[in-house]
DNA sequence: TCCTATATTGGACTCAATCTAAGTCAAGAC
DNA sequence: GTCTTGACTTAGATTGAGTCCAATATAGGA
């Protein structure tokens, strides 16, 4: 992703080796890591990386719009670096896996005037719930 | 809420004076407290209420489908007792408050079948961000 | 009233996320 | 190429929501 690091160093961002790893990490469409498991894959190719340089960078990045948290759990976030493409989220209701979706609709649209209270409405966000084929093949009763 | 009272008895529940002053607490609508909150506002009326009892309670309620769980910031749980009326919510993106909202296109619709992989699709759920009037009039340049 | 299955409690614990203070180094100036 | 400096990184401490548990209390049926 030097196309990211490019577009940091005209922002005037200092690229140290930290935050070049961070975006080789984040390379790479369908990711959804969690600020932990980023810096476990950060760890690996530069071994001193602190966990404080991981937060730090992603939300640097969500600042500038690099990068979108995304939470479907209502416990850990996600980092989502795919902000070229409008999309939404599929998850497994038993698993947790996330699919990126596409829909046919502006959710926007769905929200009448009559049901925006006076509010400058800028964003929607949707989440499908459901069971994975991996998990209902898994086990046929409930999780 | 002494119909939800009623409901949790057939249950089978035992009815404390712990569980009777959260039902109270829930009482009401467009209702989207956190825990915590919800522990303070039984204090008022149980000095004693333990926060585990609140949270057991809450989360015995989110089992037997009475309250729902709400997560509109990615960082605390809310509960609302609003689930006799299906509805998303719209959210202020400033101050964080959250008001209920009935769409007028069901969302599972704007997911095609393509986009499914296979899933059981259950449930989406909608969240639409921008500026309260609140906010925007306190405030005309961003947070 | 008594009994006991069930509920409550305080406090310790977990874990993601944030903060701190001290040390480091990228990159512009010369 | 070297110097300088403030932005950056670090390890560890701290916060805060949420969970767990052994001891204690009690709702409600016998
Ligand atoms: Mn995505
Ligand atoms: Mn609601
Ligand atoms: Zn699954
Ligand atoms: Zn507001």
């Amino acid at each position: 992703m030097s196309d990211l690091l490019r577009r940091l160093r005209a922002r005037g961002w200092r690229l140290t080796a930290q935050r070049r790893v961070i975006a080789e990490v984040l390379d790479g469409e369908h990711v959804h890591y969690t600020a932990d498991e980023v810096h476990a894959r950060a760890v690996e190719l530069l071994p001193e990386i602190s966990r404080a340089s991981v937060y730090n960078t992603l939300g640097e990045l969500v600042v500038l719009g690099e990068v979108t948290e995304v939470n479907t759990d209502g416990r850990v976030r996600r980092y989502d670096p795919n902000v070229h493409e409008a999309h939404q989220h599929l998850v497994c209701s038993d698993c947790g896996a996330i699919r990126d979706v596409r829909l046919t609709a502006d959710p926007l649209k769905a929200l009448p005037e009559g049901e925006r209270f006076g509010f400058q409405v800028a964003e929607a966000t949707v989440t499908y719930y459901g069971r994975c084929p991996e998990c209902a093949a898994a086990n046929a009763g409930p999780a």
